[in-house]
RNA sequence: GGCGCCUUGGCCGAGUGGUUAGGCAUGGGUCUGCAAAACCCAGUACACCGGUUCGACUCCGGUAGGCGCCUCCA
């Protein structure tokens, strides 16, 4: 199994199974219900844990909750702390929703400031922070390596709104004093305050897994200045920190000019997941490397759906033994290549071995072949035996009854008689 | 200004220095009372301009367009 490191710029070997395996993936701030793109890492996170297991790893996933910060501050002034939790319970239910299954543990950032100040005050121990007026920042300068994920530039990187506080504009936040405004903060040996968003990780992953572990996932647009943060702060105590950096590609036509039909300006993971259903979703997110961006909009969303259709109409015909689960290894196991994977599944007429293939991706479900409602059957006998004795036209009538009803009646063959399924 | 990524047939989307990706949609056909499903066949792609090479969609350089990030966005 081999995986592109974001840090090495290159595939880099899985150590053989068992491993372990243990996966630190960022997750979301909790401000509002999660868009659809927050679903990406959540969804390579969870498959890739599964595939490992498939794979006889020892596979664990971590996925953080940033419960506390600006954004939060500023979508409920004063009241941050409930629409966190509010927030979270949302994210845990939407994502709870695509029946993946849940990562292993679930840190919130607010539950960890214990672990936060400690790593901080170590920080400062060793020079590597610095305190001012009840803030603490990181000295950049402090790590001659730093821009080793990024491979940014310091000399180069943008200066934001100056702060006089900071010994270099580089420097970033690891303890923010607290303001007025502010409805929650923690004891600190720098006062009351609230942690910088970097140094959550460093300590929630570490809390999880100790110092070292071996994949580090999360959206793109974490590279810097998120990760790169994490990784300067840990190596900084002298500890190694995650030993792969896999980082998602982002998902474009959700802007305004593109915005989907269906689904109106709302691309919330709940909205898509009620229009158009769990599988359709995956499957979106199946179709493309995870490390590639990828458009996202009803045309995709349609063809995906008719995929599924395509899936679904292999389990109303019989099995039959066409299918390697080898040719499923090598596509996942190079660089975890779901389209290829995809390709493959599409070539599959084995019943069991589809079902045990959907099944690690939540999948499954393509097996399940839904009963007609009795009065259906009903009708389809009726057609079937007008059928019989060559009246079509009543033949047809009940076909269109049946079809009002938003079922479709295909004659079968081969044992001679019909099969109901439902309109996608 | 800096770092990095992308550009494949109507659409989505893999991949490789020389062989059909796959899917969706479309057209034709087989099957069917007619359909549906299934199966078969058809399309022959790789932004543009140079270069390297016996040979490039695949490597190098440039151009155009698009995208991400540049201190709290997955």
């Amino acid at each position: 199994m081999r995986l592109y490191n974001t840090l090495s710029r290159r595939m880099e070997e899985l150590p053989p199974p068992p491993g372990p395996v243990r996966m630190y993936f960022c997750g979301p701030t909790v401000y509002q219900r999660a868009h659809i793109g927050n679903a990406r890492p959540f969804i390579v996170g969870m498959w890739l844990r599964s595939w490992l297991r498939a794979r006889g790893y020892d596979a664990t996933l971590v996925h953080n909750i940033t419960d506390v910060n600006d954004k939060i501050y500023d979508a409920a002034p004063g009241k941050s702390a409930e629409l966190a939790a509010r927030a979270t319970d949302w994210y845990l239910e939407d994502t709870g929703d695509l029946g993946l299954g849940m990562p292993d543990a679930l840190p919130r950032a607010t539950e960890s400031i214990p672990s936060i100040v400690r790593f901080i005050e170590q920080l400062v121990a060793t020079g590597h922070a610095y305190a001012v007026e009840g803030d603490v920042y990181f000295r950049v300068a402090s790590d001659p390596g730093y821009g080793r994920l990024s491979r940014q530039r310091p000399d180069q990187v943008e200066e934001q709104e100056p702060n006089p506080l900071k010994e270099d504009p580089r420097d970033f936040a690891l303890w923010k004093a607290n303001k007025p405004g502010e409805d929650t903060s923690w004891d600190s040996p720098w006062g009351r305050g609230r942690p910088g968003w970097h140094i959550e990780c460093s300590a929630m992953a570490e809390d999880a897994f100790g110092p070292v572990f071996e994949i580090h996932g999360g959206g793109l647009d974490l590279v810097f200045p998120h990760h790169e943060n994490e990784l300067a702060q840990s190596l900084a105590l002298g500890h190694d920190f995650a030993r792969i950096w896999t980082h998602n590609g982002m998902l474009g036509g959700m802007d305004g000019e593109k915005m989907s039909k269906s689904l109106g300006n709302d691309v919330s993971l709940r909205n898509v997941l009620d229009t158009w259903g769990r599988e359709v979703v995956l499957l979106f997110f199946f179709g493309a490397h995870w490390r590639k961006p990828v458009e996202f909009g009803d045309d995709v969303l349609e063809q995906a759906q008719a995929q599924l259709e395509g899936f679904r109409n292999v389990f109303r015909s019989p099995s039959e033994r066409v299918g390697d689960w080898a040719e499923l290894e090598a596509a996942l196991d190079d660089d975890f290549n779901t389209p290829e994977a995809l390709a493959v599944l599409h070539g599959w007429r084995d019943h069991e071995l589809l079902r045990r293939a959907f099944a690690i991706f939540g999948l499954e479900s393509l097996a399940d072949l839904e009963e007609a409602p009795t009065d259906l059957a009903e009708l389809a006998a009726r057609r079937r035996d007008a059928r019989d004795s060559k009246n079509f036209a009543e033949a047809d009538r009940l076909r269109d009854e049946i079809a009002a009803a938003g079922w479709e009646v295909r004659d079968v063959a081969d044992p001679p008689g019909f099969q109901l399924v439902p309109r996608p």
